[in-house]
DNA sequence: TTTAAAATTAGACAATCGGGTAATAGATTA
DNA sequence: TAATCTATTACCCGATTGTCTAATTTTAAA
């Protein structure tokens, strides 16, 4: 309470439902004498109150907490108009979670397996209002952004340049080739003979520029395709 | 050449077409002693052969270049398959920017006006490979993200829960798998016999919960497993 | 040290794949 | 009308795939 109150400190509350963790996540930001944790909570219902009381510059969040669970405590937040920034903790990696929660008012998303010292950067990079994402879960959540093609950015074509464009047909066949179908079963769903399924297939490899189906389904999902 | 040969720098080629900013990023970059620009270009066609030839740790990347544009440029190393981490650096703040560029393969959006000492520290940081997103444009980077409605969470675990973790090498024999190799290649590049490859990709097929290759390399890559 | 997990190799087998070539019918375009 | 593109089907054939059982060696953990 008597300390730093020296120039602009940032002021933190930690929501974690785990009483050792709660205790390391506050000595390791409290080593730094630009940041205060200035209160704790271990489930979001009281980390409600508390960020109410004491409006703070950052949240540390844990996901996983008992009762209301972290996501849908943000959501609170940002129904409340709480202008603190959230750096959602959690020693998942799962994809819809990770999405979940930077599309839920996250700033940050961390693994509990942190550096101390790289979270008390973290901490400071989300107080300006940066965006950071554990490098586990980064690529994830990049791949989950809307395509460039759906975005029309590119001003002429360039990769799209003398690439043969697919028919429609082939396209139809794509997807059920992205989704681990066979020739077979692609077959199957389109209502044709596996005949017809195989020489889909093949010119699609070969307007693709790829050699065999992987290639093909690995490329249409980089890039959007489907 | 004869400098910082110490420990592990972090390499660095700069892509930019403006002098003067290319030798103030390079004078920044540079006088730390943990970061060592290796090359400049002034466009993305010089730039990419660069990156072939120095195979950097991290691409600082204007978006704005003459002719082929940073965002061509980027989806170009994605085809050649470049495993350096990008940083796309632009003075715009254009929400389809920002997005085409984060989804095009950059790891993290800088300002241009950014601190030098900070640009430093995102250097670190995206080398890790952390996502990092300037305060101006994170905002607007996150809202871009799928809304939770969409993708319906917390039953709290389904597919990461029981999932059993593959092996260092079963995650080799993978990247080979998601480039599209056969079972022959992978085995010819991993140095062991085509059945050794083939007990690999069983077991990942199993341990990833899918039927064949195709739907364990279009996992992957939505995952970001590789 | 004992045990367990992972990596390695092998042989065999049914199923599937990818590349040929070729033919027919419908639609669109020049 | 003639020419072109697409969709469709068919057959063949070598290569690849995925699964099985089974054994050995290395590595890591208990």
């Amino acid at each position: 309470m008597t300390s730093k109150e020296s120039i602009q400190t940032i002021r933190v509350i930690i929501i974690e439902d785990f009483k050792l963790t709660r205790v390391g996540l506050r000595c390791a930001l409290n080593a730094n004498p630009d940041i205060d944790v200035v209160a704790e909570a271990e489930d979001a219902t009281e980390g409600l109150k508390l960020i109410e009381r004491y409006k703070p510059d950052v949240i540390l969040m844990d996901l996983g907490l008992p009762g209301m669970n972290g996501i849908e405590a943000m959501i609170k937040c940002r129904e409340m108009n709480i202008p603190s920034k959230i750096i959602a903790l959690t020693s998942h990696d799962r994809s819809e979670e990770v999405i979940a929660a930077l599309s839920s008012g996250a700033h940050a998303y961390c693994l509990k397996d942190i550096d101390p010292a790289k979270l008390a950067d973290v901490v400071r990079d989300v107080n300006t209002g940066v965006c950071w994402i554990d490098p586990v879960v980064a690529q994830m959540t990049l791949n989950a952004l809307p395509k460039i093609e759906s975005i029309g950015i590119l001003p002429d074509k360039s990769s799209a340049e003398g690439r043969v464009p697919l028919t429609e047909r082939e396209f139809e066949v794509l997807k059920h080739l992205v989704s681990g179908k066979s020739n077979t079963e692609i077959a199957k769903e389109l209502i044709v003979s596996v005949h017809t399924a195989k020489a889909h297939v093949c010119s699609i490899l070969q307007k693709m520029c790829v050699n065999d189906r992987v290639q093909a389904a690995v490329k249409a999902v980089k890039e959007g395709m489907v």
